[in-house]
DNA sequence: TGAAATGTTGGGGCG
DNA sequence: ACGCCCCAACATTTC
């Protein structure tokens, strides 16, 4: 081959909307190598979900299918980075390289050996958030560490817009040109999915995110806390708009929610409307918050965020910890959202508030054994997110809640599933329960034999973990 | 984006 | 009529 070319590199911007580096490659008027990498490190660590991986894998064939009718194909290939990107710039004569930022401390160092590696170019771009790590700090140029007021600040910057481009075949590396590969299936990377996974089409997801906006949205403020039993159980209006697997692989950019959101706010009448949907940007503004945190403090990654609490001493309890997982708890409502997050690798927020609370409170056993949990079934799970998440139930975080503030399972439950359909649900094992019992079975005078006995006394365990946190608190 | 313990108030029963 | 007690309902404090 004669002409050269230019590389993107896809990684956490699966899609061909609003894709600033792959946009600003077009304009560059060299022809565009569209690349994957598998890179096995990240597939063997220990917070790969293999639900998560088939959804990645189905983006892929997505992405694929949009790149054939550009006369192109998604040149997949598997191993080191470090290794595969320099032996391509070598046979397609690449005369640079292009991708979006990945903030994770992971990616900036192997980004930063990348750049060091090649002799071409590099072009990076702010692309996976509206503003990116760095350009929302205080008045005194330090990071935030609460979330208000950094929304506040947040809130003051204008937004970037939507990046707009006609992709045509002219842009791209023809097809016959990048030997086709297959892209490997789950069985080809020795992984096994029981979960449902939900379509990675990028215009699909589009219309969703405006089906949410037309019709859903207006009701957020009310029923965000809400359980729903999967999330689009046609008997519930959403409380969710289960965008977030989508934004973790940059199917869907954060500037088209934004905007999209925007307009819907203007359209809307009622205040309650407009609130709902300033409540559900809000949303989008926790998850640059944490990965500003991550970005700022990556040490949160390893550990606690208060290296106060390294000194607290948690519970070493394998079989809670397996019961907890497994949703034999004997707690109905900690049972039926961890069952639920097997079953379809995502819970309701309200839920993981309550399990977050089970596990560190109630069973004090360390976040980290949760985070690792959860990012190894959440089709959503996001190093930065969760880990602020975890973070903040444990109350070892930025801006967490305080120690003390501990979830009473029985009345969370009450409070957040009434009618104890989640609950029926989820654990089939209760299903004749009537409302009266389903949210703490044990005081039924013959509770069903299947399901456990509650594995710890709420009141005893709250008792040891206020303890255990005062404790620290005396040092 | 809690829950439990403790404090206060006020109505009603009762002697 | 009055004081006393009980206790629900609400408020405040504490963890």
């Amino acid at each position: 081959m004669s002409k050269s070319s230019v590389i993107h590199w896809f990684r956490r911007d699966l899609r061909l909307s609003d894709n600033l580096a792959l946009h600003a490659a077009v304009k560059n008027r060299v022809p565009i190598i569209p690349l994957f990498v598998f890179d096995p490190k990240i597939l063997k660590s220990e917070r790969t979900s293999p639900a998560r991986l088939e959804l990645l894998l189905n983006a892929l064939e997505s992405l694929d299918n949009a790149l054939q009718k550009l006369g192109t194909n998604l040149l997949i290939k598997r191993g080191n980075p470090l290794e595969i990107i320099p032996q391509l710039v070598e046979t397609y004569e690449v005369e640079a390289l292009y991708f979006n930022k990945d903030y994770s401390p992971f990616a900036i160092k192997r980004d930063e050996e990348i750049e060091q590696l090649l002799s071409i170019p590099v072009y990076s771009y702010d692309d996976g958030l509206l503003l990116p790590p760095g350009s929302v700090m205080t008045n005194n140029g330090t990071p935030y560490t609460v979330y208000t007021p950094f929304k506040k600040k947040w809130n003051t910057f204008d937004k970037p817009a939507i990046s707009d481009c006609d992709l045509a075949s002219e842009h791209f590396v023809s097809a016959e040109i990048i030997e086709p590969e297959d892209i490997p299936t789950l069985d080809d990377l020795v992984f096994t999915n029981t979960v449902p996974i939900p379509t990675a089409n990028e215009k699909y997801i589009q219309q969703r995110l405006e089906d949410f906006l037309d019709s859903h949205i207006s009701e957020y403020d009310e029923l965000r806390n809400a359980l729903p039993i999967a999330p689009f159980d046609e008997k519930r209006v959403e409380g969710s708009s289960y965008l977030s697997p989508y934004f973790r692989l940059g199917i869907l950019s954060p500037r088209q929610a934004y905007w999209s959101a925007r307009e819907a706010y203007q359209k809307s009448e009622s205040q309650s409307a407009k609130d709902s949907i300033a409540t559900w940007v809000s949303e989008l503004t926790w998850r640059e918050f944490y990965m500003h945190i991550l970005y700022h403090f990556p040490h949160v990654d390893r550990g606690n965020f208060r290296s106060e609490y390294d000194a607290l001493e948690w519970a070493h309890d394998p079989d809670g910890l397996q019961a907890w997982k497994d949703g034999l708890t004997g707690y109905p409502i900690v049972d039926a959202a961890m069952r639920q997050l097997k079953a379809i690798g995502w819970m309701p927020n309200r839920a993981r508030m309550v399990v977050s609370s089970f596990l560190t409170k109630d069973l004090l056993i360390h976040w980290q054994e949760g985070e690792k949990h959860f990012m190894q079934h959440l089709l959503d799970g996001d190093p930065a997110a969760n880990n602020g998440g975890w973070q903040w139930a444990a109350g070892t975080g930025t801006d967490a809640q305080p120690y003390f503030r501990i979830f009473n399972p029985v009345s969370q439950s009450k409070k957040f599933d009434t009618s104890g359909d989640y609950i029926r649900h989820w654990l089939p094992e209760l299903a004749d329960l009537d409302k009266k019992f389903i949210h703490a079975p044990w005081e039924m005078e013959n509770p069903p034999s299947d399901y456990p006995a509650p594995i710890v006394d709420h009141k005893a365990a709250r008792e040891r973990t206020l303890a255990a946190f005062k404790a620290i608190k005396g040092n």
